[in-house]
This record gives C-alpha cells, sequence and structure tokens, in this order.
DNA sequence: CGTAGCGTTGAGGTATGTCAACACGGGTGG
DNA sequence: CCACCCGTGTTGACATACCTCAACGCTACG
C-alpha cells in the first residue's frame, strides 16, 4: 500500500524533498535549495493511520508538521464533552500554531496521513532568518482565518440541511476525484460523527440530511463514505 | 463633536503620533522612529461614528486602519440577508485583511471610532521592508484566528443561555469598565441585533437570556446598554 | 403629543435534539 | 462457512429549545 524508497536515506542531499511533492508548495516553497537542505537533516517524514491523535489542546507543542497527504481534524472540546470541529487541514498545509508554546486546539488525522515533521526550535530559527517563509506562514494563517469566518457564517446562520449541503461541497472542492470512480466523486475524510461535530449538529440529523440530499438526486451515495455528485452547481445551489 | 486638531498638519515630524496612545501598541509599537515618520507622511486620523460602514464586503480595499478608539464590527451576509458577525475588533487592532485586493467582510463602527488611516501602498511597502511589522500584523491574525476558532465552538455547540454568557463575558474582559459606573461595569457596544447576528440567535431570544441572567443576579442592567456584573467568575459559570 | 426606533414579553409553531430500534459490514473465533 | 459481535450509519417517534409573529413599553425626538 504504501510505498517506500530506499535511496531517501543514503544520500547527503535531501533527496526526499527532491521527490516530494510537496517541494514547491507550502512552506517548502519558500525555502532555497540552501535552506532547504539544512532543514531537512532535522526533518522526519510520518505516517499516521486514521483516527490518532497529532496534537493535544493545551499540551506543549513539539514539533510542526507540513500536511503531505490526507485530511487534519482540528477541534476542541468543552469540559461537559461537547466537541466542535473548527478547522480541516489539507496538503500542504503546515500543522502547528506558531509562535505559540501550546495547542490551541486538538489535531487529529481524519485520513490516513503522511507528514514532515519539523522540530519546533528548526522552524522557528528558520522563520526568524527568512522573510519569505514567515510571509508564507503568514499567508496561510490569513486564509485559515478566512475560512474560519465563512464557516461561522455556516455554523451560526444556516439550516441543517444548508449545513450538510456546505459540507458536502466543501470537500468535493479540497479532495482529488478517487480513481476508481466516475467524473466528481470523492471520499469522505470524515465519520458521520466528525460531520456532526463539524457543523454543530447530531449524527441524526446529518444523516437524514445526507439522506435526503440522495433522495433528491443531488448527490449519490457509492459506499457511506464514497459520494459523487454529479452536479455541483446543484450542490452549490443547497448551500444557502 | 469631533475634535480637529490644527496643529497636525502644521509639523514635520508625527506631533500626532506622540501624543498617540497607540504609539507602543499595535503596529506602531513594531516601527522605528524612522519609520514611523515616513508612515505618518500618510496617514490621517479620522472618527467615524456608530453604524458608518468602513469597508464592504467584496469591495476593494482603499486603506488598512489602526483602531484608536472603540469597536468595529465584521460581517458577512448571506443572498437572502441572514446575517452573522465574525469578529470584533478594538484597539490597537489593524483593520483590512492584508494583501488582499477585496475585503471579505463588512466591517462598521459599532461604537464611535477613532481610526488612524493608512493608505493600502504605503502599509504594504513598508510591510515588505520591515520584518517586525509583518511579525506583529502575523501575530494579530493568528490571534484572530484563536478567537474565531473559540467562537466557532460558542456558535456550534453552546446553548442560547450559554453564548448570551460568553458574549457579555467576552464584552467584559475587553471593555475599559464604565467612569460613571461602580467596579465592573460597561456599555455594550452592540445593539441587540448585532448581539443575535454576533450568536446566531433571534433578538427575542437574546433578550429572554439577557433578562433571565438579571433575574438570576449574574448581571444587573442600568441602561439597556450598561451591564454591571457583580462577580465575574459567576458569569463565566454560565459560559458553558 | 405623536411617531419611530429599540427592547421586552407572550403564545404558539417548527427545526433539530433525544431516545430507541434496526440495518449493514467487517472482524473474530468456533 | 457460519455465528456472533461491534462499530457505524440509518430511520422513526417524541421532546424541546429556539424561532416566528404579535403586542406592548420605554425613550428620544420633532
Amino acid at each position: 500500500m504504501q510505498t517506500v524508497r530506499k535511496d531517501i536515506h543514503n544520500s547527503e542531499i535531501p533527496v526526499l524533498c527532491q521527490s516530494c511533492e510537496a517541494r514547491h508548495q507550502g512552506i517548502c516553497g519558500a525555502l532555497s535549495g540552501e535552506e532547504l537542505t539544512a532543514l531537512a537533516k532535522s526533518t522526519r517524514r510520518v505516517h499516521k493511520d486514521a483516527g490518532e491523535e497529532l496534537m493535544a489542546d493545551a499540551m506543549p507543542i513539539a514539533s510542526y508538521a507540513s500536511v503531505l497527504r490526507g485530511v487534519i481534524k482540528l477541534s476542541k472540546v468543552l469540559e461537559d464533552g461537547r466537541q466542535q470541529v473548527v478547522g480541516l487541514q489539507f496538503a500542504p498545509d503546515l500543522l502547528g500554531r506558531p509562535f505559540a508554546t501550546e495547542s490551541r486546539v486538538t489535531a487529529e488525522a481524519a485520513s490516513d496521513v503522511d507528514l514532515c515533521v519539523i522540530p519546533k526550535p528548526a522552524l522557528e530559527e528558520l522563520l526568524s532568518r527568512s522573510a519569505p517563509l514567515e510571509h508564507r506562514v503568514m499567508m496561510q494563517a490569513l486564509r485559515e482565518l478566512d475560512e474560519a469566518r465563512d464557516w461561522m457564517v455556516t455554523l451560526g446562520r444556516k439550516t441543517a440541511a444548508e449545513k450538510v449541503a456546505s459540507f458536502l461541497y466543501l470537500i468535493a472542492t479540497h479532495m482529488d476525484p478517487t480513481d476508481d470512480a466516475p467524473e466528481t466523486s470523492f471520499d469522505l475524510p470524515l465519520s458521520r460523527a466528525d460531520i456532526s461535530d463539524f457543523l454543530g449538529l447530531t449524527v441524526e440529523t446529518v444523516s437524514r440530511q445526507i439522506s435526503r440530499l440522495k433522495a433528491d438526486g443531488v448527490i449519490g451515495i457509492v459506499n457511506f463514505r464514497q459520494i459523487s455528485v454529479p452536479d455541483l452547481a446543484r450542490l452549490r445551489l443547497r448551500c444557502g
């Protein structure tokens, strides 16, 4: 399932980076060859299975990570256990709150993910020296802020039906289409429980709204987790 | 009503800045004397009355502004008119989405506000040359992101009672106490309608919950807009 | 004194939550 | 191979928190 490359650890130059699909994306795209070579000495490529916790709320941050593949779920919980997903991260996002000693969220692998883990001091040292890198990190923060605010509208003002449509639309526009399926079809990276925590609804309501969208022909359901969208514009109309 | 100072435009040195309470806060705190002098040539001090629109969603951004006094309301509207407040800005925040050609929100003066208006090119030029400045802007963006995510929990998972308590707690911890009133008392910068748009509720529900908090002795109501909080910890308990 | 804007209160409706039963699918062990 | 179980998802019946609609109070202002 997972392709292991022998050549990675036998070389001085960051071969890993050369063959890395994120080389010119995310934070690595802001680095010069030299900087990349220096940074690569302290990075590790890591795989996590769906469900594994990557970072706990209010816990010290040991490292950052560049998301190479998969989806990360960021969430918060109230004392009594009520949970809210506050963000999703896709490749090539940087995982970890910059310049904080503690995480403000819990990060969990929503799907199987590949990460390029960067020790906290290594990235922060580089951040202080590379303005382009800091700029890119800021641009990501600003984009996440825009997304968070968009989602606040969904949480605060949309109906359950619109929330579910908005979620599916979000995923449809962020996920690669699955190979084996026709045109616009994708795997949901989140369980119904996760979706409900993202939307501020119950699993039952999410399930009912998905069934309804299916009944209305807006979406097709292949495999519970696999959704097809014949007409994205039609789905968009349901978003309110 | 509006204080106009004659000395502002008659001087080479930024007298305005020397006497400005935001001199060492917000973005100005990251600037050297020279930089400040250069920037001050293109800034204007502006007063806006409560209710005035400062920036429209999807409209080009002509300028940034440093908030000197008062509260700014950031909001978004759906096509059908449903509205959601997605953030509040207090002094010494920077108003305006950095590095965007268009605003992603509508900004409105929630109370009377004083602004230090900075033309877009002036600030962006300075941003590209001053790493400390860019750093400070990033820190604000990251803080706003944290706040937005905190608020997503409130919107998605809290009850109406908890939402209202959370709002009052937020304001109580962000506003200066009013002079004429006892210890912990403050003016609400938002109307009931604004509060309901912030909380994703109706005005009626907000009103009922405020009445309830008053009946329970958690808050006192002086003047509709003026609230007293005898015990902040007790209010905190109502936040869920 | 009348009107307009904002806030409060009440009565009743509805969307969503709650509780419970059931369906499906995948693993494990006989 | 089947029996069983467990996690996940769906569906139904009922409860309720919040919304909707409507009336009314208060204050400011002409």
